[in-house]
DNA sequence: GATGAAACAGCCGAGCT
DNA sequence: AGCTCGGCTGTTTCATC
C-alpha cells in the first residue's frame, strides 16, 4: 500500500468507470502495472465492490428516514432475517445503546414509511427521523493525499 | 424506463465495473443499445455516479458511529461548511426533530472519535451511537423485477 | 435497435532495470 | 521482483440499414 495504491483508491471512489487506460495516466504508470495494483486490492479485501449510485428520489422514493428500534436480544435473532429482505432498508447497523439498531429506509410516500414502522412495532420501539436535506451527500473516507 | 433499464440499474449497482459487452449479453441487446441507455440514464440524472467501495476496517478506520446533533438555524449555517471539509464524515443528513442533523463518520479509534465529538459541542448538545455490526450493509434500492 | 468495420483498450508474453 | 514494451484479443464506437 504505497502512494499509487492511495491515489487509485481515491480515483476508484471518484469513479468506478475509469478505464486501466485512464487510470494508468493519471499515476504515470503502464495499464498492466494498474491492472496488477487494482486485482491486489480487491484480492486483500481493501475494494470490496464497484457500485452505480441511483437517484432515490428520480426512482419514485422520495422519502428516506433513520429509524432507531430499541429491541431485546432475542427478539434481534428474529429481526435481522427479516429486515435483510425488505428492500427498503439501505443499510441497517447495530449500535450501543439499549440493543439497539439504526437503519436507513427510503419510501415512495409517508404513508409507506407509516405502514413499514407500524410492522417494526412487533420486535420494539421505534423512534423516526425524517431527512429533510442532505448537506454532505454519502461518500467514502477521503483518502491522505501524502505528496 | 422499462424493464430493460430496470434490468441496467440492478446490474450496474451490483457491479459498476461490467463491461457493455456483459451488460449486453445479460439484457439481450446490442452492445450500442445498451450504451445509448446507459448515456440516457446518466444525463436524466438517474445514475448519479459510479464508486468503489473500499473497506473502512482494512484502510485502518475501525470506529465508526452515528452522531445526532441538536442546533439552531443559526449554528447550522457555519456548521454546514465546516462539517463538508472533515474527510471523517461518510453522510450529513439534516433530520426532522429538533433542527438536528444525523452524521455518520469513521475514525482509527475511539479517542480520535472523541476528539472530534468535543469539537462539535459548540456547535450543539450530541447524542452518540457507535455502529458494532452492520447485519445490512450499504446498498442501493433493490430494483423490483417485474418479469 | 441491429449489424459490421474501424478505433480503442486490455491482456499476455518477453526483455529490461 | 516489478515495470515497460511489444503484439494479439476483445471491447467500444460510429455509420448505415
Amino acid at each position: 500500500m504505497d502512494k499509487i495504491d492511495k491515489k487509485l483508491l481515491r480515483l476508484l471512489q471518484e469513479n468506478a468507470r475509469y478505464s486501466l487506460k485512464q487510470l494508468s495516466e493519471k499515476v504515470y504508470l503502464s495499464s498492466p502495472a494498474v491492472a496488477a495494483r487494482i486485482e491486489k486490492l480487491e484480492e486483500e479485501g481493501i475494494i470490496t465492490g464497484y457500485h452505480a449510485d441511483i437517484s432515490l428520489d428520480k426512482m419514485g422514493y422520495h422519502i428516506t428516514a433513520f429509524i432507531n428500534l430499541e429491541m431485546t436480544p432475542k427478539q434481534k435473532a428474529s429481526f435481522i432475517p427479516f429486515i435483510a429482505e425488505v428492500p427498503n432498508v439501505i443499510e441497517c447497523n447495530t449500535v450501543s445503546g439499549n440493543y439497539s439498531m439504526l437503519m436507513k429506509v427510503s419510501f415512495p410516500s409517508t404513508s409507506d414509511l407509516d405502514l413499514f414502522i407500524g410492522q417494526l412495532q412487533k420486535f420494539g420501539h421505534t423512534e423516526t427521523q425524517i431527512v429533510f436535506s442532505v448537506p454532505v451527500p454519502h461518500r467514502g473516507i477521503v483518502m491522505k493525499e501524502e505528496a
